[in-house]
RNA sequence: GGCGGCGUAGCCAAGUGGUAAGGCAGCGGUCUGCAAAACCGCAAUGCCCCGGUUCGAAUCCGGGCGCCGCCUCCA
C-alpha cells in the first residue's frame, strides 16, 4: 500500500499505523446484533461506520475479509419467546430478515459472511472443551464458567483491574460461580428452552463465546481489525479477548476498532427512557443518504447526538451537493479547453480526502474536502461552463462518493421524486410541469404578476423554481 | 467509588505544537424583470476557566468547573 492508514486502538489507547497479518489483506470481525428486536439507529451507525471502513481499505486495495455476526440464540431471544409463544428461532429468524432490510435501506453493503451462532454449536462446544482442557474454564452442575483470575490480562481492554472489581460491584451472586466474577460459556436449558446436546448436558451457548469462535473459524487465531460499539467494551470484548486467547493460546484481534454511540436529542438512547429511534422510522422521516451524511459527519469515536436540527442540516448538505451535481450534469458538452484552477483543485482534493481517511478514517474532514470540490466545481461552472476538467472532477466525487455510499441517486430523481415522495404536498410532477409552461408564457408577455403569483403558488406546495437562461427548472424544498 | 471520553462561532463539526476546515443559519455584494441557485466578501483576536512548559498551544502539563458514557442487557 502506498497510503499508509492508522486507527485508534482502544487495546493500546494510540493511535497506530495499520500492519495487517498478511500484506493486502484484511480480516476484520464486527459484533452484529442480538436479533431479538428491530435494528436502531445504533446499530444502524456501527454498520455505517465499519461498511466504510470496508469501502475504503478496499479503494486502498486491500482484500478485505469481513465478518458480522447474526446472535440468534440468547437470554433476551429466549425471554421474547416466552412473553409472545413464538418460539425463538421465528423470532431470531423476523428479526435477521429486518435487519437486512434495515441495513440494505441505508447502503449498507453485506459483509464477507454473516454467520449465525445456532449453525456453529458444535463448533462452539468443541472450543469450550478446549478451554476447560487448557485450565481456564470449569463445569458447575450443567453450566460451564470461564475463570476470570486465572486469566492473565484480564481487563487489558477495558482498562479495569480484576481486584478491584470485586468491591462494591453488583455483581449477580451465582452459586454456582467459583468467583463472582467468572462468565459463562455454556448455560444449562431449563425446562422448555432451546437447547443443544453437549458433555455438560443440554443447554445453549453462553453470550460471548460464540463471537470467539466465529471471528477465529472465519479469520484466523489472530486477525486484524475487531469493530462494535464502544458499550461492547466491557464486558464484551473483554471476555471475547479472554476466551480466544484461553482457548488458542495466540494473541486475539491486533486492533479494536469501536464506533461511539448515539444520542436523541442530547440523551442516551435507551428503552427505559424510551426514545429508540429504528432504522425504519428514520428512513421514512429523511432520506437514507442523508442518514449516512449524518453518521459520517461525525468522527466515528465521538458520540453523536440524532435531532431534527441535525438532520435538517445533513439534509441541506446533501442537496447542496446534489444541486452542484445537477448544475453539472445539465451542461452540454462542448470543446472548451480544460480549467487550470478547476484542475489544481482536482489534485488538493484527491490527496487531502484520502489523507483524511486514512487519519483514523476522518470521513468528516474528508467530507469537508468535499465542499472545497463542491464550491471549487460551482465556480469553473460560473465561468467556464462545460470543460473536460469538469468531467475529471465528477469522476473524482464520484470515487469518493462511492467511498461514502452517498450520491447515488441521479440528481433529479433526487431533488425532485425522491423528495416529492418525502414531502406532504399533494401535487404531482404533471400538475408542477403544466404550471412552469403556464409561467413561462407570462413570463414571455412580461406578465410578472402572473408569473410571481405561480411562483408563489409552487412555493407554498413547497416547489421551488429556479429560472435558467433558457429553460425553468424546479426542485422540492 | 473505579475506568474512559467530551467542552471549538447562533447551531452542527474537523483540527493533538506553527498561528482556527467544512456544513446549516445570518449579513453585504455580483447575477436576475423580481426571485432562486451559484459565486465573492463579512462573521470565533480566539477554541470552558485559571496557572505552567515553549520562540510559539485549541493542541502538551497541573488545578478547577460543566456535561456524558461504561462498570448490569445494549451497536
Amino acid at each position: 500500500m502506498s497510503k499508509k492508514v492508522t486507527l485508534y486502538n482502544t487495546l493500546t489507547q494510540k493511535k497506530e499505523e495499520l500492519v495487517p497479518y498478511s500484506e493486502n489483506k484484511i480480516k476484520m470481525y464486527v459484533c452484529g446484533p442480538t436479533v431479538y428486536s428491530s435494528a436502531h439507529l445504533g446499530h444502524a451507525r456501527a454498520a455505517v461506520t465499519f461498511d466504510v471502513i470496508e469501502r475504503f481499505l478496499t479503494y486502498l486495495g486491500y482484500e478485505v475479509t469481513y465478518v458480522r455476526n447474526f446472535t440468534d440464540i440468547d437470554d433476551k431471544i429466549i425471554a421474547k419467546s416466552n412473553e409472545t409463544g413464538i418460539p425463538a428461532n421465528e423470532i431470531s429468524e423476523k428479526y435477521i430478515q429486518e435487519y437486512q432490510e434495515d441495513m440494505a435501506s441505508i447502503g449498507v453493503k453485506p459483509p464477507t459472511t454473516q454467520p449465525k451462532v445456532t449453525e456453529h454449536v458444535p463448533e462452539i462446544i468443541e472450543m469450550i472443551q478446549r478451554i476447560i482442557d487448557n485450565g481456564h474454564a470449569y463445569q458447575s452442575e450443567g453450566d460451564v464458567f470461564f475463570s476470570v483470575k486465572k486469566f492473565n490480562g484480564y481487563g487489558k481492554l477495558s482498562k479495569r483491574d480484576p481486584d478491584d472489581m470485586m468491591a462494591g460491584t453488583r455483581i449477580d451472586i451465582n452459586e454456582k460461580k467459583e468467583d463472582p466474577l467468572d462468565f459463562a460459556l455454556w448455560k444449562a436449558a431449563k425446562p422448555g428452552e432451546p437447547f443443544w446436546e453437549s458433555p455438560w448436558g443440554n443447554g445453549r451457548p453462553g453470550w460471548h463465546i460464540e463471537c470467539s469462535l466465529m471471528s477465529t473459524k472465519y479469520l484466523g487465531d489472530s486477525f486484524d481489525i475487531h469493530g462494535g460499539g464502544k458499550d461492547l467494551i466491557f464486558p464484551h470484548h473483554e471476555n471475547e479477548i479472554a476466551q480466544s486467547e484461553a482457548a488458542t493460546g495466540k494473541p486475539f484481534a491486533k486492533y479494536w476498532v469501536h464506533n461511539g454511540l448515539i444520542q436523541i436529542n442530547r440523551e442516551k438512547m435507551s428503552k427505559s427512557i424510551g426514545n429508540i429511534l429504528n432504522v425504519n422510522e428514520a428512513v421514512s422521516m429523511w432520506s437514507k443518504e442523508a442518514i449516512r451524511l449524518f453518521f459520517l459527519s461525525h468522527q466515528y469515536l465521538n458520540p453523536a447526538d440524532f435531532s431534527d436540527t441535525t438532520m435538517n442540516e445533513a439534509e441541506a448538505a446533501l442537496e447542496r451537493l446534489y444541486m452542484t451535481l445537477k448544475r453539472a450534469n445539465d451542461l452540454a458538452e462542448t470543446k472548451n479547453e480544460a480549467d487550470k484552477e478547476l484542475e489544481s483543485s482536482i489534485e488538493a482534493f484527491k490527496e487531502s480526502w484520502v489523507s483524511a481517511m486514512c487519519d483514523d478514517f476522518n470521513t468528516a474532514e474528508a467530507l469537508g474536502n468535499l465542499f472545497e470540490l463542491t464550491r471549487a466545481i460551482n465556480r469553473s461552472i460560473d465561468s467556464n461552463g462545460w470543460t473536460p476538467t469538469l468531467k475529471t472532477a465528477l469522476k473524482e466525487v464520484d470515487q469518493f462518493a462511492q467511498t461514502l455510499g452517498i450520491l447515488e441517486y441521479d440528481p433529479n430523481e433526487y431533488l425532485q421524486s425522491h423528495k416529492l415522495e418525502k414531502a406532504s404536498t399533494e401535487i404531482t410532477e404533471e400538475e408542477i410541469e403544466q404550471l412552469i409552461e403556464e409561467r413561462i408564457s407570462a413570463r414571455k408577455d412580461k406578465n410578472w404578476a402572473r408569473a410571481d403569483e405561480i411562483r408563489d403558488e409552487l412555493d407554498a406546495k413547497g416547489i421551488v423554481l429556479e429560472d435558467k437562461a433558457d429553460n425553468t427548472i424546479w426542485r422540492v424544498k
